[in-house]
RNA sequence: GGCGCGUUGGUCAAGCGGUUAAGACACCGCCCUUUCACGGCGGUAACACGGGUUCGAGUCCCGUACGCGUCACCA
């Protein structure tokens, strides 16, 4: 027997479990993109780390063979590091207590759940998948493993190992009742009856969920465990578990779900948008953060706009709700567009310059001139190129246009005002914003007119449209003296 | 069905026995204004229901309803 060696083994794994810091851990499965629900997670997580001063960690949980997707852990580190949640230990980063992630950490699992059944916590059970439908319900209606494997003799488990039986190790739930306390949800108390023998490693030998994450947050050093409302009834099952082993139970907070509508959480299939896709529709990293900190968390006063390093300072885990929240875009867009009027100049212009490239083509326009109008009025990135449709080319519009009440422009005003202004715009010198504006509301000084009765037919006849991203004045400068004056002489031919 | 949890305006939410029940988004109106937006001002709109406890209840207790979660060799 080597008995005393895997002592030494056990006793090297608690060796390793780092002590005095607070600790928490991000532990998604690698699907191939990010849920809001699951960034909120992680969110969440990181903050309570970096609210403490303590550890955050990255953990793949890719127990799940069937659900394997290639390269979905790699989209996780990308969206970590896309936006800002940095993990101070993980399968990429390394730490004191890898490897991090689950597949390699196979051997661990087998050799505590053999711990776990000299405990007699666990048992063998040669059951088939199909065996157990067979078991009844209970008289209270539950159905559940009867537990019939459990009461198997030395003699007959020693027979079957020999005979090369499959088998699984299940869970021994005892008798009692058991209780522990969440930080988010408080007092949760269960009869251990209502449980069930569950699977703890599975007939692969790869672990369950159940055993896993209770494995690995007690040898990491997990001091708090964040995580969806969805595990708040079965935790009383890994506190059994840590019970067993006879460690201490890290504390919980369970996280209310991110719902699409009163119903239903938020997911893929029912085509809500995940963190990338977000991305893709052209939301700021930063605004969705701010955003989803706020779905189901409030700092209590009034302030709404927090930068990732400022809910470091504000996060405080009672101010996490219990109950679902409902993600609203609208709201997201609300967020998106402060985010971007805060930027400067210099940086919204840097991150629109694609987009306004997709809606505008011609190599001589000032897309600093273009990203300045656009900067007061875009809720989302995406929205720049329709905004910018008519600059390389004026749309076809109906004369109508010039018909505006509260300027007191009709189509007969409108000739007036472009034949006008086209001498003009002829004359200025030196085609800078400036020198336009200059222009034309020396113009307006002269004839004696309220500002939109010449500003409104121009912007019209140089748009082509009754809503556009800045002025007469603006518009005149981006599209350059010759094509404005060309737009304006269009107009007049089109009013004549 | 058992067990667990939840329920303040359309949405996010503050409130933790005594408030005219905050604030934000959205919506509506007015102002500003060369359109739209931005900005400013104002408005509509809520404690699921029924019992208690209490001088007093959105806040505490018990029911009811509705909703969600869980009851996998998925996490």
């Amino acid at each position: 027997m080597n008995i005393s060696k895997a002592d030494i083994w056990f006793d090297e794994m608690e060796k390793r479990i780092p002590r005095g810091e607070v600790r928490t851990r991000f532990a998604p499965s690698p699907t191939g993109y990010m849920h809001v629900g699951n960034l909120r997670t992680a969110l969440y997580t990181y903050l309570i780390a970096r609210k403490h001063g303590g550890k955050f960690i990255l953990r793949i949980e890719d127990t799940d063979q069937e659900r394997y997707i290639e390269g979905a852990t790699d989209v996780i580190y990308s969206t970590m590091k896309g936006c800002g949640l940095a993990h101070d230990e993980g399968p990429d980063v390394g730490g004191p207590v890898g490897p991090y992630i689950q597949t390699e950490r196979r051997e661990i699992y087998g050799k505590y759940a053999e711990l776990l059944i000299q405990k007699g916590g666990a048992y063998r059970c040669f059951c088939g998948r199909g065996d157990t439908e067979e078991s009844p319900s209970d008289d209270k209606g539950i159905n559940k493993y009867d537990g019939r494997c459990s009461r198997l003799s030395e003699s007959e488990i020693e027979r079957r190992l020999a005979e090369g039986c499959p088998y699984v190790i299940r869970q021994k739930i005892p008798a009692g009742t058991t209780s522990f306390t969440d930080m988010v949800f408080g007092e949760i108390s269960v009869e251990n009856d209502t449980l069930d023998d569950n699977v703890l490693i599975k007939s692969d030998g790869l672990p369950t969920y159940n055993f896993a994450n209770v494995i690995d947050d007690h040898l990491m050093g997990i001091t708090h465990v964040v995580r969806g409302s969805e595990y708040l009834s079965s935790t009383p099952k890994y506190n059994l578990l840590y019970k067993a082993f006879g460690w201490d139970v890290p504390n919980y907070i369970h996280c209310p779900p991110v719902m699409r509508d009163a119903q239903n959480k938020m997911s893929k299939r029912h085509g809500d948008p995940s963190y990338e896709d977000l991305l893709e529709l052209g939301y700021l990293s930063d605004a969705i953060l701010n955003y989803v900190a706020l779905l189901g968390w409030s700092p209590g006063g009034e302030r709404e706009i927090y930068r990732l390093n400022e809910l470091v300072e504000a996060f405080d885990i009672g101010g996490i709700s219990k109950s679902p929240a409902i993600f609203d875009i609208v709201k997201l867009n609300y967020f998106n567009s402060e985010y971007i009027r805060s930027m400067s100049l210099e940086d919204f212009h840097a991150l629109a310059l694609p987009y306004i490239r997709e809606g505008v083509k011609n190599p001589d326009i000032d897309t600093v001139a273009v990203a300045e109008i656009l900067q007061q009025r875009c809720e989302k990135l995406s929205d720049i190129p329709e905004k910018l449709d008519f600059l390389d080319k004026l749309p076809e519009y109906d004369t109508a246009l010039f018909v505006h009440k509260k300027s007191k422009t009709d189509e007969a005003v409108s000739l007036e005002m472009l034949k006008a202004v086209l001498p003009v715009l002829e004359g200025i010198d030196g085609w800078t914003q400036e020198n336009v504006r200059n222009a034309l509301f020396g113009l307006i000084e002269r004839l004696g007119i309220k500002n939109a009765l010449l500003l409104w037919p121009l912007r019209i006849a140089i748009a082509g449209k009754t809503v556009t991203p800045g002025g007469a004045v603006e518009i005149c400068y981006i599209l350059g003296r010759d094509e404005t004056i060309e737009r304006v002489r269009h107009g007049i031919k089109k009013l004549t």
